[in-house]
DNA sequence: GTAGATGCAAACGCTTTGCCCCCTG
DNA sequence: CAGGGGGCAAAGCGTTTGCATCTAC
């Protein structure tokens, strides 16, 4: 398999884009993040490791890194998005506790294949899926139902 | 089985809020209004009925029809979120297309009986939740591709 | 008379864009 | 020299909120 910073390239290139000081930097910042991340925080990471981009770079980078299949996102209903890697990572879903935001990673190959099917059935062609499922997680259900 | 006004009406009354002449107005537009529609759009389609109801009372209504269970999010990845009724409908999920926007209600109980396994099995408990197909429909496929 | 509800417009948070300079080829 | 890329800050979008007014009980 190809590496996640070949694969960047060869997108850019495809494109006629080229692979410029900023993008490498965010790239490797990318690919050290773990889980779940804002371009927010991603931003700032970057920054720690060149203060000199800025956050429509970040912005811009994080576009191409979801076009090229690096990243995916995950949309929340907050109107933010999140990102996480989408290279080497095999498809999954999420569980998102309602009330830390707490989120963990899911497959289920019954579901995946029902979908397909389902698609299948309505003559579609899928491209790709959002599977979000809300509730309380252990933790916050043993604690009493406050918010905070 | 209750009326959705009947509904909303306990709902307010449980919340200590009162029905008034907009609020009222707001929710038979918003009943008969059909399919998925934006907040814009019943804003447009009330001020038919009321000019002198503002923007803010729609998406304030809004929320609370909601909450009260009349109305279901479905939440695009565009930063927009769209409505429907969620009252007397059974529950369902989208497949969407991605060339020309259109959506189709799925229902798989399937699926639906795998979520609840998996939320038991990682301890939470599921209050809702959002699946999205996104693909190309069968009229789209029809035309050419385009960008490929 | 008190508390909630409303309309308006400004504020908001996230994301995108315009502009101009820079570097690359 | 041509053209994309980047930084900055302002604009843009859908949504929320502050405030003064008004209504209902």
């Amino acid at each position: 398999m190809k590496s996640a910073r070949e694969v960047f390239l060869q997108f850019l290139q495809r494109q006629g884009m080229t692979m410029t000081p900023q993008r490498a930097t965010i790239v490797e910042v990318f690919l050290h993040e773990e889980g779940h991340f804002s371009p927010e925080q991603l931003y700032m990471a970057v920054n720690k490791a060149d203060p000199a981009i800025g956050q429509a770079t970040v912005y811009r980078t994080l576009k191409l890194l979801t076009d090229s299949g690096l990243a995916a996102t995950l949309d929340m209903g907050d109107g933010a998005t999140l990102y996480e890697h989408g290279y080497g990572h095999a498809h999954h879903d999420h569980l998102i506790c309602v009330r830390c935001g707490g989120k963990t990673e899911i497959v289920d190959h019954v579901i995946e294949e029902r979908q397909e099917r389902i698609a299948e059935k309505h003559g579609f062609e899928l491209t790709r899926h959002s599977m979000l499922l809300y509730g309380v997680c252990p933790r916050c259900r043993g604690k009493r139902g406050g918010s905070g």
